[in-house]
Parts: structure tokens; C-alpha cells; sequence
DNA sequence: GTCGTTGTTGACAACGTTGTCAATATTCAG
DNA sequence: CTGAATATTGACAACGTTGTCAACAACGAC
């Protein structure tokens, strides 16, 4: 039993396709009595506007749908991301494709092409790869492209990204003000660039504090809790273990508190995070963190996408949205001694 | 400058419409010459085949695409949901329109007619209305519908669901084993049908052990944490405070967690709660939950929705996904005295 | 050399909709 | 009552693709 389509509704409302259509988009120019006959004959039949043949038709091709690649959409950050774009495309009648890329670059390569055969009006992605040039093509034909988190590369875009540096060296000075003088760093890979910035940004805190960085105290690559943890037990069995500890990124300070509380060093060793995590609050101590803010990078990315599929032609700009220290107890223990 | 069309290809590789769709589709019964000219011609222009004209010709009309429709994306449990039925789907080629409802009941209505506007083959959703027999219509028209979470009302279809009320009657069973008489039961609305079987759960577990329910012990309707924990503050609050809660839902869970923090009671009332909570082994005590298997959810809910879609036609089935319960302290709790 | 096969190729209509434009009915000024 | 303006309606082509089917060439069997 094939869906009605609108030559269904006409023969029933005896009319024409044309007026059906007027009807079904509200368009002026149709008189009430068949106005309503239509609309009876819409409902009789159960008839569903077929948005996909519409879109074909109408001038532009526009889709009303996007795409929103992020990299985990099990990572708060990204679930509280995704939640404001989808708010705010749903608004606009807009439709989301949102998908994971798991920091592989060819799964991003082949979403976004999945993505423009199914004519997506715009893209919102935090990417995985490191070259993006590819994407020229894409937005040659018309895909409006917005980046979040990490910025282009090779690739010219507007970017609503997170001030990384300025952050990361806000959180590090925070322990240098509690007098930390040997301060770890623990990141993510060394490939991402907002891991890379946020080590930039741990390494002019130590340099304006002249004070140099110890390489035994830098742990990158770290991909995950575990290594996190493994790491931080590490550092815990040096001659001279930190007395604070920088965590770069939401899963290593996952990882860093869990071996402070299994070697009962967690009321001894400070420790600032990256990105805020879930029920930090309750932890003892609660963990002081740079937080970022999803709402504010969803509402910057969607508002600046949907400007660019209105028209807005304007040369691409990257927007900066400020993290704020949070400070909860775990930054603010002092050096024992 | 608009997309190029399979008329420029042929146009380009001198040859015809129909043969350019060959080769863009695989079609044997091309020669080789012919076929690598126009994979050349397509590579030289750049053409993506437009998959949303492909699905209006292609018999059945389908589209490839799924809608996903949960409560809150930003759920952990939700999220988890989320990914696997996208990596499922992606496997297959098939796109995920995922959107929260909220506990909006409109919000239902109107994403499904979203999604019925962009033909999607299938839907997969946890409901937020209580009462879903305009979805015959719906699925008269082909769309193939599998409930997850929460059951169908009026209306028959597969659905996979957890096993509320025998993991909550574990749960409450699992504090009465530890001596607890004066068990509280907070809850989210009523009207959520996991929730009031989550409750028939509580209060099985207690008639099983001969111990009245007692209403004062009993609040429901707390639709966020801070409810949650405005009401284990006034159940501290009572003559006779409960020993030990039975926290029914995660975000409840965290509640009560955050209002026996506050009253320093926390190494003394017992907590069980459903869902897990993230972070909640770092906790002090740490949580012991009902946790529930959202990947087992996914997968299950994407393996139906695919077998529906490739033509399964059996009577619709009802899976129930096990929860496991994970003691990690605070379950364990002996009451005072 | 004829005929039937097999393998390639393309013309055309169709999917469900909307833009264009012409045809008709109605209204109003004079 | 006439002519012009306006309102309503529908015929037709087009969007980019694929299903159907017919045309044609090359081949082997007899």
C-alpha cells in the first residue's frame, strides 16, 4: 500500500496537482471552499508532504538537513553540543545528521561524503583529520561548512574553537599561584591540536614563571583513562613525583584521579583538568577544572552556519569561546613541605 | 555554480544518461573503455551522486535513512544508545536523524512528522507521549517502527525494554538483605511508565518481606536532581528518616547523592540507584546501581529496525535487556543501631 | 551465409513535487 | 454594459535519477 502522493489527494479533492500543492505550502490564491476540500481529502488519505521530492524540485535544492560530525557523541562535550544544534536547527524546520568519528580520519572522510550525497545544506564538524583541503571541493558545490573545537587545516572556514592556550596557561598559573613548582602535564595526543595547544599553553605558564619544563613530567599520547592512570602512577614513583598535575582533557583527568585515590595521594597532589567532568562536584576533593561551554559553541556554530545558508557571504571568521575556572578544591592544594 | 549532474558526466564522457548511472551504481554491462571514461569525467568534475534524487526513482522509495528519537541525547544513557545504533547504521550505509524530545509529547508528534516529511525507512524511539496509535498510520505508509526503553500504548510494536521492575525489586531486595526496614523510594513522574514500574518493583520487593510501604517514605514526580534532593532533605527531615533509598533514575540518583553530601550522611543511609551514574565509582562511598546495558539496547533496537526493513514480517516481539547489579558501597550499608 | 545469442548502449518515461505561464472566472470603474 | 484588472485554476515542463525496453554490434553454430 503505496504512500498518497498529492495526484491521490487531486482525484479525490477533484482538482488539479497544482492547487494541492498550493495548499499543502500554504501559498495564497486558492479559494476556501477548495481549500478545504483539499485539506479533507489530505486527511481522508493520510497524505504526507514528501519533503525529498520537494527539495528536488524547489529552486536552490535546498535539503533543510544538516550534518554535525563530532567526535564522540558519548562525550558530554559533544552530547551538550549536538543537543543545542539539533534545538536550534528543529526551530528552523532543519534536520540533523549527527554522527561519531572516533578521531579517524577516514570514517570523517567518508561521513562527509555520505553527507553531500544526501545534499546536506551544511556541515558542523569537529574533525579528525589534518588536512581538509579536500573539503574545497565540497563547498564548491554549495555545502556550507562550519568547524567546532579544532580549526582547519589547509582548509579556509569559519571556526568557533575554545581559547586552548590561554586556558591551559590560566589553569597551570592557578597551581604556580599555590606555590607548585613541579607541575606534570598529562595529554591527550599529540596530534590533536587542542591537545598541542593546551600544552602550549602549560608551557608559557612555566616560562613566565621561569620555570623549565621538566620532560619527565610530560605525558602526551594519552588516549584514554587507562593510560592516564598508568601514566599518573608513573610520575607517583619518581625520585621526585610532581606535586600538581595539569589534565589536559576530560578522560585524563578521569584517569588522573583514579590512581591519586588508589595510591591515597588525592588530598596530597593538586590537580587542575581540562573540560569539566560529570559529577566532579562530588568527588573529594571536587576537581577544579577549566570548563568549556557546549551551549555557547553549539549556539556560535548553528547561528553562524545557519547565517551562511542564508546568504551571508561575509569572509569567514573564527570565533573564541572563553572557558572559565572552576575552582572546587582539588587545584587549591598547596606543595606538602 | 551549481552541482554537476549525471548529464554533465555524459555530456563530458560523450556517452548517455543511462550509462553514467551504471557505472555510478556498480551495473555490470559496461565496457571498460566506456566505464573508465566516465569514472575520468565524474573524477574531472567533482560529481556526487545525489542520493535523495537515486531514493525518489528507486523502487520502494527508500531512503536509507533512520530516525533515532530519544529523550536527551545529553543522557549518558541516551548518548550510549545513540552511538551504537549509528555505527550500526553507518555500517550499512544508512543515515541517523537523531533528535531529544525532552518529555514533550508535542515535540513527539511533531519530529515524527519531521521524519515522516523526509520518508525515512525506520524510527527507533523511546516515546515521550502515552499514547502512540497515530503511528499506524504512520507505519500503514511503510515506516518501520521499533520502541526502545519505554513500551507502545495503543499500539503494537517491537519494542526492547529493560527489566524495570525485577532490577529495581533486586535493588530493594539488595538493601533489605543488609537489614534495611525503612527503605525510601524517590522516583521520577509518575507518568513515565519506567518510572511507575520501577516503583511496582519497590513495592514488590517490600511486600515479598512483609514490610508495609510507607507513603511517607515514598516521593515521586521528581523530575530533576534539584527535586531530588529538596526531597531527601525533607525525608532526613522526618522523626523516623528512612536507613536506606532506593533512588529510581540517575539524575535522582545524583540528587540524593548531593543532599546526603550536604547533611554529612552520606557513610550512614544506604543508596541503591538505577541507571548508572558516570564518576560513580570515584564516589565516597561509591554508588551501587542497577546499571543498564545501552549498548546491548542499540544493538538490539538496530538489529530489529534492520530486519523489519529487509522485509521481516514476523509478529512484533518484546526483548527485555537485563540490568546488572554493580555493588560498590553504598548499597552496603548496614543501618545504624 | 543465416540465424540466434550475448553483450553494450541509449531513448524514454517515471518517481513526487514545484515553477511558469496561460486560461478562465470574477470584480470593479466608468 | 464594456473593458480592464484581479483572483483562481490547471497544463506542462522540470528537478536528477533509474527502470524498461528496444536497437545494435559482435560472435558462434550450423
Amino acid at each position: 500500500m503505496p504512500r498518497p502522493t498529492i495526484r491521490d489527494v487531486a482525484a479525490l479533492a477533484g482538482t488539479s496537482l497544482k492547487t494541492v500543492s498550493r495548499v499543502v505550502n500554504g501559498e495564497a490564491g486558492v479559494s476556501d471552499e477548495l481549500s478545504t476540500r483539499v485539506r479533507s481529502a489530505i486527511d481522508r488519505l493520510g497524505y504526507r508532504h514528501n519533503l525529498t521530492a520537494s527539495n528536488l524540485r524547489r529552486s536552490g535544492g535546498k535539503t533543510r538537513s544538516v550534518g554535525m560530525l563530532v567526535n564522540n557523541v558519548t562525550n558530554p562535550l559533544d552530547a551538550a553540543v549536538h543537543h543545542t544544534i539539533e534545538e536550534m536547527a528543529s526551530q528552523r524546520g532543519v534536520a540533523v545528521l549527527a554522527s561519531s568519528l572516533d578521531e579517524s580520519p577516514s570514517r570523517e572522510r567518508r561521513l562527509v561524503e555520505a553527507f553531500a550525497e544526501r545534499r546536506v545544506d551544511g556541515l558542523i564538524m569537529m574533525p579528525a583529520s589534518h588536512d581538509h583541503s579536500y573539503l574545497v571541493e565540497e563547498r564548491r558545490m554549495g555545502m556550507s561548512i562550519v568547524f567546532i573545537d579544532r580549526p582547519p587545516a589547509f582548509f579556509d572556514a569559519d571556526a568557533v574553537l575554545v581559547d586552548n592556550r590561554l586556558g591551559a596557561g590560566r589553569g597551570v598559573k592557578h597551581l604556580l599561584s599555590f606555590g607548585h613548582r613541579r607541575i606534570a602535564f598529562l595529554g591527550d595526543h599529540r596530534s590533536i591540536v587542542t591537545a598541542a595547544e593546551r600544552f602550549r599553553g602549560f608551557t608559557d605558564a612555566l616560562e613566565t614563571a621561569a620555570i623549565p619544563v621538566d620532560p619527565d613530567l610530560v605525558r602526551q599520547d594519552l588516549v584514554d583513562s587507562e593510560r592516564a592512570l598508568a601514566a599518573t602512577l608513573d610520575l607517583l614513583s619518581l625520585d621526585e613525583p610532581p606535586t600538581a598535575i595539569f589534565a589536559a582533557q576530560n578522560l585524563v583527568t578521569i584517569g588522573v584521579v583514579r590512581a591519586l585515590r588508589s595510591a591515597a595521594k588525592h588530598h596530597e597532589i593538586a590537580v587542575v583538568g581540562f573540560d569539566d567532568v560529570p559529577m566532579s562536584d562530588l568527588l573529594d576533593p571536587a576537581i577544579t577544572v577549566l570548563a568549556q561551554d557546549p551551549a555557547g559553541i553549539g549556539r556560535q556554530a548553528a547561528t553562524t552556519l545557519f547565517a551562511r545558508l542564508d546568504g551571508d557571504r561575509s569572509p569567514t571568521q573564527t570565533y573564541i569561546v572563553p572557558t572559565t575556572l572552576i575552582t572546587r578544591g582539588s587545584g587549591e592544594i598547596r606543595p606538602a613541605g
